[in-house]
DNA sequence: ATCCTACGATGGACCGAGTCCAGGTCAAGA
DNA sequence: TCTTGACCTGGACTCGGTCCATCGTAGGAT
């Protein structure tokens, strides 16, 4: 997402400070992090950052389609910045670790007409589960 | 599920009137329901039942193997009482109705070793997204 | 049939994630 | 530099879910 934020202004964005480091939080560490992690990361560079700002300026980059969201367990969403490959998810039961992973084939590929019941089908979205090395 | 209140009592539970509607509840239709919804449809029943023994309910059955949890959305966890033949979920992504589907060939085996990190990968949840018939 | 007791139910407080909104602020074009 | 509408703020609010002290009862023991 090297150039993101020219893109972004390309797109008619005003590109506020708070903006800013959302994305330069995001660019950084090639992690999932939730919301409020990064809401934590942005704080450190901009105090005053509201939560609020945070929860809207990632729905905007999910709608664009530079960020993806991702919600392998019920609990709170997190945010992959590796939106341009398509990939993947695996992820540790026991300790919540999540892993990009690239399976072969096209996982839509998998679904014959005779079972999509006249949808429109337009992504598979897979979750593998299981104990990564240090929870075994 | 049909003898799934005398298989629980086999394994110990207490047959109480608030477990046997729950049980009933997720007999009855195929659909996949929040606990919100288990608990108006429980409540018809047996008025009293609570929201806390709807989901204690829930809980205890899944961890028994016997309801699959499927969280699609961000939202609400939806119950599906069909555990017992492995399958998918197709969602649509306007009105939110899921349908189980059988994808050809086991998911689990398009992860290749080189792409596991050494993780125990147990099983894969696959989330089909698109629009259904009526909302094109 | 009755008693006992540990397991289960209750409901109300609480929590975390996320959304909403009225009002103040500021990026960027004129 | 001015203007203005897009953006930010913080606090209230919603929703899904959990916790807990207390009460009730299923089902084994007698």
């Amino acid at each position: 997402m090297s150039d993101l934020l020219g893109r972004l202004r390309a797109r008619g964005w005003r590109v506020t400070s708070q903006r800013r480091v959302v994305v330069e939080v995001l660019d950084g560490d090639h992690v999932h992090l939730t919301a409020d992690e990064v809401h934590v990361r942005a704080a450190r560079r901009l105090a005053e950052i509201s939560r609020a700002t945070v929860y809207n300026t990632l729905s905007e980059l999910v709608a664009l389609g530079e960020v993806k969201e991702v919600a392998t367990d019920g609990r709170a969403r997190r945010y992959d910045p590796n939106a341009a490959r398509p990939h993947q998810h695996l992820v540790c039961s026991g300790c919540g670790t999540i892993r990009d992973v690239h399976p072969s084939g096209d996982p839509l590929a998998a679904l014959p007409d005779t079972e999509r019941f006249g949808f429109t089908v337009a992504e598979a979205e897979v979750t593998y589960r299981g104990l990564c090395p240090s929870c075994v």
